[in-house]
Formats: structure tokens, sequence, C-alpha cells
DNA sequence: GCTGGACAAACGATCGTTTGTTTGGAAATC
DNA sequence: GATTTCCAAACAAACGATCGTTTGTCCAGC
């Protein structure tokens, strides 16, 4: 919904092979199918089903069924890391960037609901090689909200006895887990979670009065 | 490791039949494989290897394979409840209940990471009526948070602006995404991960000056 | 006339489960 | 104490269904 984004980014959109509109059809059904019942509980009939095609001739546009797997994680961890990147370099203060990173990934995850399910939860079923190479990029990802936090630690914004890592932790843990909840048409928008979840992080539950006891 | 616990409690080990120590073995090993390679990802045949029986023989033990998924849930849902409603007797103000609950929480999600895992990313996979039950169990869990954090409004130690349904997500995220990243040996203990989410969520990122420009 | 895309059919492998039989050891009988 | 009975637990084999993939053929559109 929303900003429908007038073409994918090459980079995203086009896996290891040539794109071909019934060829995209699939990987959306494959997002679709394997964010609903996992990959190993998504046959090749049923993808075919969902295309109105015999099991047989989904090979005429993939070579294998692990390939629709690695092309739909791909397309979440592309996405992931192009808003990630954006918010990186952003100008403004640590909570700005912060707030942009997460908003972000919010709202990556729930445009491409299907996707980014595929990506956080099905991705151990891709291949030795293929996974190793995901985990690379999810490394990347994380890298990214440390640097934000530890930017916000050296410019004296945020506490410098605070724990960079588990920080950075506490923020993707927040954004990883909204794809469980999330249902399209509730009361609050992607953008609005995200604002909210940085609001929360970064002020704490805390009134901020000193003689609170604790 | 550690505490081996002399028993478990009845509600939470004994499943539909009877437990002989062979079908306890089973169960330990559906959590295992069920936590590594899915519950579609893992066959019979690989159960029975990890006995050294064949997969027909698995059937003295149990009535199917759904079976086994439901008793590895329902272990995971009766202690994550245990531990909360623990936390929630708890005297104390709000921030050493919300402590407790978020350590307890990460100290059985670590304690046991398989049957956590499964509880966590496999219960989708239950039948109907099993998995009504477990998203119960779930939300029940759920308002444990959200009844601490609003008590924490209550009494005035949580600012009162503080959105409780976003805070307790946050919590559970927090909490549920430790699976994903915690593996034995690492340099902190799943007690002291606990109190440092805990420290971050309560006080926030922010330094508590109120000449901050945010 | 060529070719991409689909069908129909089959491949061997494996799926979860059932069946009938064998076995070893405890319990019961003598 | 020896013998018999019994039963849980495992094996071996097969069930029909389905798995991911390959093959050969056909047809429509450039």
């Amino acid at each position: 919904m929303a900003q429908t984004a007038p073409r994918l980014t090459a980079t995203v959109a086009d896996g290891l092979r040539g794109s071909s509109p019934r060829r995209a059809e699939l990987v959306e059904a494959a997002a679709r199918l394997f964010s609903e019942r996992g990959y190993h509980g998504t046959s090749m009939k049923h993808l075919g089903d969902e295309l109105g095609l015999l099991k047989g001739s989904l090979y005429a546009h993939i070579g294998s069924k692990q390939e629709l797997l690695h092309e739909v994680v791909e397309e979440g961890a592309g996405r992931f890391l192009e808003r990630g990147r954006a918010a990186l370099d952003l100008d403004g203060d640590a909570t700005e960037r912060l707030e942009a990173f997460l908003v972000g990934h919010i709202e990556t995850a729930t445009e491409h609901l299907n996707a980014a399910t595929v990506f956080l939860n099905e991705w151990r079923y891709l291949n030795d090689d293929l996974r190793a190479d995901v985990q690379a990029k999810r490394d990347t990802y994380e890298g990214f909200v440390r640097t934000i936090i530890a930017g916000g630690i050296e410019s004296g914004e945020f506490r410098d006895d605070a724990d960079v890592d588990m920080a950075a932790r506490l923020v993707l843990s927040a954004g990883n887990w909204v794809y469980a909840w999330y249902r399209e048409g509730g009361s609050l928008s992607a953008t609005e979670i995200g604002r909210r979840y940085t609001e929360l992080l970064v002020r704490g539950l805390i009134i901020e009065e000193e003689d609170q006891k604790r």
C-alpha cells in the first residue's frame, strides 16, 4: 500500500535470473506462501496452484525451490539495507537518526510483510553459502544501529554508560518482532509505531525527576 | 545446565499421555530438532535416528507428530507463564517487577532454548484448536507485562504519557528475540541480559538532564 | 520456423502412519 | 527356583500420498 515505488531498484528486484512478469508473480507468491506456511511447509504444488499452473511448469521460470527462497530473502535483505543506510546517512542528532532507522525498518517490514517475514524466519533454511551471504548482510545492518547509538554517546546526547550492543539489540528486537503482531488496518501506522518505539527507547519509562528512588 | 529441577512440575511436564523415560527422550529430541530444522523440516526418521530407533517405532510412545509439537509448545508456554506469574506476584516497585519479569523471561528462554524457540517459532503449525489454546496463553502472558507497566504509571513511578501497549510489546520483543542471537558461553549471562534490557527500558538512552535539545 | 511456456506423465525419494511379528524381561504361577 | 505368562518396546515391511525435479510433447505468437 501507499508509495508503490515506481520501480524496485534493480539491485533489489532482479534475482539470479532474468525477470519476467510470470516469474515476478511466482516470487511474490513464494513470499506469501513461505511467510504463511514456512519454506518446508510450502510445496511446489502449493505454488503452482497459486498461479494456476502445474508444479512442473514452474521450472520454466526458476531453477529450484531453493532459488525461490534465496530470491525472497535477498529482496527482504536489500530493502532493509537500503532504508537502513539512508537513515545512517541522515544529518541530524542521534535521536533523529535512530528514529529514521526504526521508522524505516518498521515501514519496510509492514509494507513488505511477506518478504520481511521470510527474511526473518526462513532464511536459516538457505544453503550454507547463501546463508553465509545473508548473515553478512545482517551483520552489516546491525552495525548501522550500533554506529548510530555509539555516535549519540560520543556526541554527549546519549548516556555514556549505555551498553551499545544491548541497546542495538533492543532496537532490532523491537523492529524484528513487529511482523509477529502487526496486521494491516490496525489502529497505528507503521510510522507511528516506529516513532513511539523510538520515544520509549530514548526517554525510557521512568519519570525524568532525579528524586526517584531508583 | 545448572538447577536441573528435581522434578518438573506436573503441569508442565506430563503431556496428553503418560510419561515414560523413552517418551521424555523423544520430546526432548523433538524440541531440539524442531528448533534447529523447523517442524516441517524435521521428519519422523530424523527423530528416530536421534534415539537410535526406526521411525515406526516412535509410535509406541506417541500418537502423532502433531502431538509431539503440541507437547513441546505447551512445555514452553507453561514455563513462561509460571515465571511470568511469579514476577507479577512480586512485591516491589514497578521497575523491580518489570526486571523480575524480563529476567525471568530471558532465563527461561535461554535455559530451555529449544522449547522456547519452538514455542515462539513453530507454534503456528499446530492444529486450529490447539493453536487457539496457545494463543490464549500468549495473550495472558502479554497481559502480565501490561499490568506491571500500567501499575507503574498508576503509582506515579512511570510517565503517565507512556503508551502501555507499545511499552509491553517492546518488553516482549526484547525477550522474544533473544533466542535468535543468544548462544551458550556468551559474555553475558541471561540474568545480566535481562537486567541491562530493563535498565535501558526504564531509564532510556537519553541523558537525564532537562536542558537536552529534545 | 523458432521458441518460450505450459501440459502430462513419470522419476526415485521420502513423507507420516499402520500392521504384524519378534523379543527381552518382569510378573505370575507352579 | 524353575517355568510360564504377559506386555511393552522395538523391528521389518509396507501403506498410499506427496515430495522436488526431469522429461518429452504440444501449441501459440513473434
